[in-house]
DNA sequence: ACCGTCTTTTGAATCGTTTCATAAATACGT
DNA sequence: ACGTATTTATGAAACGATTCAAAAGACGGT
């Protein structure tokens, strides 16, 4: 059975679909006959608003799409969680979508936002989607980048200095004591790891007689830094780093499960562990991570400030909002000193 | 500018718009050349299909609409991910929305979805909704309920025996010389919570001398489990628990947290602590966690299917799938008999 | 009863896509 | 060259909500 549409209530009411329209959108201009009649009938038929029809004469939608990196990371969670009080508060709703760093999934997703013709666009890009979003843009679409920073002719942009949090993680190392740093992460190809690991070298360039290896990964979860951790421990001891930093913290609490596993091993002592993003499992974890703090939620909340600006004044130029990450230090990394 | 429309492409590939149409949809209907000239007005326009259109036409979505209880918590991330390999394997997309426990940001979601015309609907729901599923029902929506059984007789649904697993829990703390037994967890209108808190007290009615205690908290996360865990710690010896379960990994690992900053107080010697869910994060606590694993992703999967089926033959009767929790030892309830 | 003002209601037109009956074009057999 | 079969292309109608100019109704004043 079909649902019940305009037409039914104002028929079932006695009236013209002009008024349930008014009804549902300005009940100050129906009298109050009128309206209950209407209302009645609209319980009576179960009516629901077909927002396609409503989508398709207004133009746009009432829905702001997100496609984060991975929704199975906390910190992502986080941002969206910030993002939907933000959006909640301004009346719109959002919907996610998690391209887990793959690029296929990602336009997929981007393509599908698109088609629903949603406000606005919150995206984490997989790779450079530069050329992607200058489309979207000459078909104005509203797109607000997320932990990138970019063109700034193009998009607006919520990020943290991903180099200078890099350097915090990697410069905590060598004042602990570590001389072979190893960074952890997927490809060069993701902006986070690339900045990050510049970041890393920056801070290493600047202490002579330290060295930084970069072990890849498929995948950025708990698994592949259990992968890694597992091929470093059976290193023989010269080769294997006496510090390393992980692009997540995902990967570090990985990287520290199989590193405890060997028995002859410990952390802070061997090995020294810098997670990022903080988030709430790292403080808890069997040796607590020392990480790099990102804002999230206030990453996703100034997100949507942007978007709402830019929405309401398409002119205005771009805005790039840069937060500085901040290092934790726990057990992870042990004192400054502590080691012989 | 308006985006272009299927009108402005045929108008420039001087073709009808239905031969448009067919070009998108039926291509084998249309002789090469039209294509090419139909292909090249598309991309010149940069046309996007409208969805909004589209959908209203063919009368319903080509996405199904999924609320969660909590996206912030790795179970449910992993149950999103289960689903949404499914769909994508049928040509589906899979929207998400956190309703974060919170009775009216759910409705809010599933009035949206359903105005979205959905094709189906995944809900954890946060308290009873038979009443909103049944109308969901009666308006021809197709739910499947998860995390959650409960009327055959409207929606199909997939769960797992929380009753069964608080009883796995709860024994194995009697079982490892625990006597005074605390169950942490939100309210008692959460159905999770009530059902893992009675499976509880099954197993303790099964043994003399060991008494249940519940503490409610107001949320399911960390932050909750570390506000129980430090009330816990003030107490004095002869009333604290010595066997703590928490409704879920997130609250285990505060409750970790805190009874760990305690200096005194030992997991665990002083105290055994079992979570549920088993997320990524329980095996590399600071002590690792035991705790009680559902098939996460499975239940995705699972759900998916369920809502394939009967979208493709609505009469058929509803199923409902019950996997069975299986307890998982670590450290933090220390080994059988290891107490003095 | 009539006029002017103000409130309430009406219903055709519109948004962009798909469908489908019909028309046009093309191919094929004799 | 002609008729028939087959392949392509056409364009009006439909989906359901909203808008808005115009009509209808209500009311007070004379």
């Amino acid at each position: 059975m079909r649902p019940a549409s305009v037409k039914d209530v104002a028929d079932r009411a006695g009236v013209a679909v002009g008024t349930v329209s008014n009804v549902l959108n300005y009940p100050e201009r129906v009298s109050a006959r009128t309206q209950e009649k209407v209302q009645r009938a609209i319980e009576e038929l179960g009516f629901v608003r077909n927002d396609a029809a409503r989508q398709l004469r207004a133009g746009r939608s009432r829905t702001i799409g997100m496609v984060l990196l991975d929704a199975a990371n906390p910190f992502f969670a986080s941002v969206a969680r910030g993002a939907e009080d933000a959006a909640a508060g301004a009346g719109s709703s959002v919907v996610f979508a998690s391209s887990r760093h793959d690029a296929r999934r990602e336009a997929r997703y981007i393509d599908l936002f698109e088609e629903q013709r949603v406000q606005g666009l919150l995206v984490s890009p997989v790779g450079s989607i530069a050329a992607r979003v200058a489309e979207l843009r000459s078909h104005g679409l509203v797109v607000v980048l997320l932990d990138r920073e970019g063109d700034p002719q193009l998009y607006s942009s919520v990020s943290v200095d991903d180099v200078h949090g890099g350097y915090l993680a990697a410069s905590h190392l060598v004042e602990t004591g570590r001389r072979r740093i190893a960074f952890v992460g997927g490809g060069r190809h993701l902006q986070q790891v690339a900045d990050r690991l510049r970041g890393a070298e920056k801070a290493v360039a600047e202490h002579p007689g330290v060295s930084l290896e970069f072990l890849p990964t498929e995948e950025l979860n708990v698994l592949a830094g259990r992968e890694v951790g597992q091929a470093l421990v059976q290193r023989s001891r010269h080769l294997l780093p006496d510090g390393v930093f992980c692009a997540n913290d995902l990967l570090a609490t990985g990287v520290l499960q199989s590193v405890l596993l060997a028995e002859s091993l410990d952390v802070p002592r061997d090995i020294g562990l810098v997670g990022y993003d903080d988030i709430d499992f790292a403080g808890s974890a069997i040796v607590p991570l020392s990480s790099v703090r990102q804002p999230a939620e206030e990453i996703g909340r100034t997100a949507i400030r942007l978007l709402a600006q830019e929405l309401e004044d398409p002119g205005a130029p771009h805005e790039h909002v840069v937060f500085k990450p901040e290092l934790v230090v726990r057990a992870s990394t042990g004192t400054p000193g502590a080691r012989p």
